[in-house]
DNA sequence: ATACACATTAGAGTTCACTCTAAGTCAATA
DNA sequence: TATTGACTTAGAGTGAACTCTAATGTGTAT
């Protein structure tokens, strides 16, 4: 199948604007045209961008996603740095995991407060301005 | 106890500059000062501080929490108000944890792929570039 | 034929969250 | 007394990631 640059910002709930601008930094290289220049998109492309949208929502910045890119582009010789690089990511984004369930525990804390304080209708306890109590 | 800013920015791992920042845009109004104008952080402050940067590392931005900042100095009549900002906060929260969880899964995919390869020193099945496997 | 809808590009503009600079004040120390 | 170092401010600058504009081209519908 193959899709124009609009049904794929559709599909991968992008901006048009944003898939180009990614292609642009190099984080789609192998996107083919049609006689008239523009983008066909295969299924693959999208497998692709999938990724690329999977990398950048964990935190992986443009330029480091373009680095693996250009070394997937190298071949054989470089699946150990791509191996590498995946790993680290995937290290980071456990931290990162376990940085919002902590913060998330902080969070429901807070809203347990503000619950208490709507159900019993008791003095504010909870942080009328945090002077008084967190 | 009391502290300077300085002391304050290491203790919650943020700068100077972004205490001051985030005090310029209204996160810390309750920050009292010295006889030379110098901030004076106390107890309750660094605690609200702590707030502001969990609010913050979980995504809310810097002018919602000004929202609910300036809610919180209105009074107990806010409370209702404080609480859903809170909730939703929350719930997104929740749905970010539960995304990265998603992209977490595709990254171990990825990685067990490059593993499986170095492992086995076969054929690079696992996208030397993405046009052969995903 | 002409308008509409979609595509293209280079490059400018925007937003967010800092991050820093310059110029100044103040207190303690050599 | 002079320097050092920590603080202050207003406001300028930065970097990342888009986001958009303007000019242009192409194919289809009325």
């Amino acid at each position: 199948m193959e899709y124009t640059i609009r049904q794929v910002a559709e599909m991968v709930d992008l901006t048009t604007y944003t898939l180009r601008y990614y292609e642009k930094e190099g984080l789609l290289p192998f996107i083919e045209r049609n006689e008239h220049g523009n983008r066909i998109f295969k299924d693959n492309d999208i497998e692709w961008v999938q990724l690329v949208c999977c990398l950048r929502d964990t935190g992986m910045p443009i330029a480091e996603i373009k680095d693996y890119v250009d070394l997937c582009r190298v071949g054989d010789e470089t699946t150990e740095q791509r191996r590498q690089i995946i790993l680290e990511h995937k290290l980071k984004v456990e931290q990162k995991i376990e940085k919002m369930k902590q913060s998330l525990v902080k969070i429901n804390k807070k809203l347990k407060c503000y619950n208490n304080l709507t159900i019993k209708e008791e003095t504010d306890v909870c942080n009328p301005n945090y002077k008084i109590n967190d």
